[in-house]
DNA sequence: CGGACCCTTGATGATCCTCAAACCCAGTGG
DNA sequence: CCACTGGGTTTGAGGATCATCAAGGGTCCG
């Protein structure tokens, strides 16, 4: 768990930005692709386990995940750790922390994990300058809001099979928008993770998967969830999905 | 649980709008204030227990609340309840319908309530001439989405009891910083309502408020819970508080 | 070959849910 | 005036769910 320390890398030039040309996100006219482009300062890569931000720091920056997954996540005193919500290609990270302040949560790298830098004191300029990417930023944070409205529902009302059907069912149909798989639909994750997002010991954890495996929705091979039947996860937590709606990201 | 219509009221001038004095809200220049009363559409009032947004609706319009206790709220299929957060004077509500389309969660009235209309079309204009105003709904955004981290860790890391003290210490302090107890620091909610919170059942969630009250924390009386100790019920659940950082609203 | 993770399984007990019943109080209609 | 109703609170009993403890297996790596 030792923090390591993220790594410098090369830029790629937000015109040839690999998320772009995905169907799941908006497109952008020049104006906005320029503007990015100078609002980015650099790139930042980091091994999976790394700690990327942690709780209690003034970070400067702002990153958007270029590749890679990840999870954001609060602790108590005594260590008990709850995952809040997990972070893939396109999402805006630190941004709690470039507006108000101090960082309420820790963020860690799942796999390796490429950023996207951006610096905090640029963000009013975005704000003044280019009203439709402030509202996409706005529009982000309230994308993230509806998520953890749901995983609240979530760890809050159901069952400890619906749960993990949920949360399994939601992070496929977020690699399927992003087109994260190849060939095998596998989830880079530990049942250590499941049990930390869905509020369980990884004892139960790891007796409630079994289950889902049994009815042959999912396989577990080598530190990964392989999702065999998304759609019938899905069904089990009575989950309407995420829809298909375009989105913004930086 | 029928809905009822909630009656439209006369308009208060947002100069002389009872929040801006209070020591927790942030100064505005006369030009923000200006460009809010031309952006502010009505009033409306709503009583105890009305239904003030459905989910699923495409409400045209954003509310700021003026006065009043509600809560946001999502169910399961079958009925089961979860309670996402408590809304109080100066919280913006149905941002997420206004961003995205569709409401993903119901509010519903705590106490009788009474909001600020405005209306969806124009909140485009306020990014274009009024990035201040701009940044300050992220700023909301990014503070809901760090209040709803916070009931995620508690419902799932924190044990029953501190739970409970959680939520209470939690509405206690919003409540103090807007200063809306006088004489009896009494939160006007439900054992049905705090259950529904803390993802327990009701009556376990009895036995557990009945042991807060042995230690002389809380008390409860006529559907309300009178707060007798919100610090220990701070430490008890081992939070931090919410800070005192100034906040902005519309 | 030992050690660090990760996954798995069984046993035991704590926590929490459901069912059931009762009480209080306010409002309502006869 | 009083019976009746419905919502909110309280309590006990029994059982399901879930945590903790314990132990063992696998793989990878130094």
């Amino acid at each position: 768990m030792a923090p390591t320390r993220p790594t410098h890398s090369f830029k790629t030039p937000c015109e040839r930005c690999p998320l772009r040309p995905l169907p799941h996100f908006r497109e952008f006219n020049e104006e906005e692709i320029e503007f990015v482009s100078k609002f980015k300062k650099g790139e930042l890569a980091a091994d999976a386990g790394t700690t990327i931000l942690v709780e209690g720091a003034h970070s400067a920056h702002l990153y958007t995940v270029l590749s890679g997954w990840g999870f954001r996540y609060k602790t108590l005193e005594d260590g008990r750790r709850q995952i809040l919500n997990y972070i893939m290609p396109g999402d805006l990270i630190g941004l709690q922390g470039s507006i108000m302040g101090e960082m309420q949560h820790s963020v860690e790298a799942l796999s390796p994990v490429s950023l996207c830098v951006f610096e905090r004191d640029k963000l009013m300029g975005l704000y003044n300058k280019h009203p439709s990417l402030a509202f996409d930023i706005t529009w982000m944070a309230a994308q993230e809001e509806r998520m953890l409205d749901e995983h609240l529902l979530s760890i809050g009302r159901r069952t400890a099979l619906e749960r993990a059907a949920y949360l399994i069912a939601f992070l496929y149909q977020r690699g399927m928008q992003l087109k994260l798989f190849n060939g095998h639909k596998a989830i880079p994750i530990t049942q250590q993770h499941i049990a930390d997002t869905l509020g369980l010991s990884i004892v139960h954890t790891n007796k409630t998967l079994k289950k889902l495996a049994v009815r042959g929705l999912i396989r577990w091979q080598e530190r990964t969830c392989e999702v065999l039947d998304g759609e019938q996860l899905a069904e089990i937590a009575s989950w309407d999905g995420l829809g298909e709606r375009l989105r913004p990201f930086l």
